[in-house]
DNA sequence: GTAGGGTTAG
């Protein structure tokens, strides 16, 4: 094992120092906005009182899905009080007691970017009687990672072993890898790779693929050929996700290899590429304005079964308006409508613009008019 | 429970 340390040691002492590419830390616990129009905040209100009431049935409290989209929905309007209002209300019942509710809790104040409140709540888990474990300790982990606070995951993680009594798992180093990798700290993750081999854990296929995705996201495909073939070494075996993050690598610099290649490895080796992998080739034929090929592709993943989504047209669309294709805008426009894609108001802005100046007011005015009457879109044009 | 793309409502 200690071999492969070494020869990873050398994948990354190879590399060109990275530039280290760190996402914008989003803001989204900042404050709601004030100017919010009554109606919505009405509505808000309303949805709130009703998931409380609903919380009284114990049947209700076990549908995760609810409550995750019930959080989403106030997250997204930046109604950060009401979901402390929801959350804080679910310790009055027992459920409280069950792990895996509190841990749904925990990582809903995660999404929602609410990590103080997060943590909060772990800590206050023994005096609500529940148990923690390893598992909780992950979910906290997950939800600082999620709330995009990754000098957090790395702090609980390096802390918290010594005051509570847990030690991390697979999953633990896992989440401290990915948190490395958004930092852009690729050093630091490699420490975390031989660290848990160290502690007598065997790196996953999702170690390889949270460190693959990293790298080539970041450009630096050769290290991520490296890395690759030392995992195929290891006997670990690629999947759709692993060929996925290559796929989007190879149009990240100059890579040098081509997309059919890899395509038709993933054949030989009966890996069936699936929507994301086709929308890895259009958006990366789109960016590099080669809208031919991203239309062969867009070819394929039809011929392939695969159901366009909102990515695949958000991405085909305007790339056909900026080649002057219009009649193709205007169809992907129609498919979309009939597939009740949640496509912006822009993106069909920009057609019936296009198609005006090419004087195909007829098609024009017919897409207005579709836009308007399709009953998933919740804007009019013009 | 950990890994994907630009994402999510009544």
């Amino acid at each position: 094992m200690s071999s492969v340390n070494s020869r990873l040691r050398a994948i990354f002492s190879k590399s060109v120092p990275a530039k280290t590419k760190v996402k914008p830390k989003s803001n989204v616990a900042a404050k709601s906005s004030d100017i919010s129009a009554f109606p919505e905040e009405t509505k808000l209100l309303k949805l709130v009182n009703k998931f409380k009431k609903s919380c009284e049935d114990p049947k209700f409290r076990c549908k995760h899905s609810i409550y995750r989209r019930t959080v989403r929905r106030l997250a997204n309007a930046k109604k950060f009080s009401m979901i402390e209002d929801v959350l804080e209300s679910q310790k009055k019942y027992d459920s409280i007691r069950v792990e895996g509710f509190a841990n749904r809790l925990i990582s809903l104040y995660g999404e929602s970017g609410m990590f103080e409140h997060a943590h909060k709540l772990f800590d206050e888990m023994p005096e609500l009687n529940c148990e923690r474990t390893v598992k909780s300790f992950n979910v906290l982990l997950k939800a600082a990672l999620d709330a995009k606070k990754f000098d957090k995951v790395v702090e609980i993680f390096k802390e918290f072993p010594l005051r509570v009594s847990v030690e991390p798992d697979l999953f633990s180093y896992n989440i401290v890898i990915h948190s490395f990798c958004e930092m852009g700290s690729f050093d630091d993750a490699l420490s975390m790779f031989h660290e848990m081999e160290g502690n007598g854990m065997e790196p996953s296929l999702i170690t390889y693929n949270t460190l693959l995705n990293a790298l080539y996201r970041n450009g630096k495909f050769l290290e991520g050929e490296r890395l690759w073939t030392m995992m195929e070494g290891e006997n670990i075996a690629p999947d759709v996700r692993t060929y996925n993050a290559r796929l989007r690598g190879i149009f990240i610099g100059d890579a040098g290899l081509e997309a059919d290649e890899v395509i038709s490895e993933m054949e030989r080796k009966g890996i069936k590429p699936d929507l994301v992998s086709y929308n890895a080739l259009i958006k990366g034929f789109c960016d590099g304005g080669n809208l031919k090929e991203a239309m062969k592709w867009y070819g394929e993943l039809q011929k392939n079964n695969c159901r366009p989504d909102l990515v695949t047209f958000a991405t085909l669309i305007p790339a056909c308006c900026n080649a002057g294709d219009l009649v193709v805008a205007y169809e992907l426009c129609l498919k979309a409508i009939d597939r009740r894609v949640l496509l912006k108001a822009a993106v069909f802005k920009n057609v019936v613009d296009g198609l005006a100046r090419k004087v195909k007011y007829d098609e024009a005015s017919e897409l207005v008019k579709l836009v308007n009457s399709a009953s998933h879109l919740n804007y009019k044009l013009e």
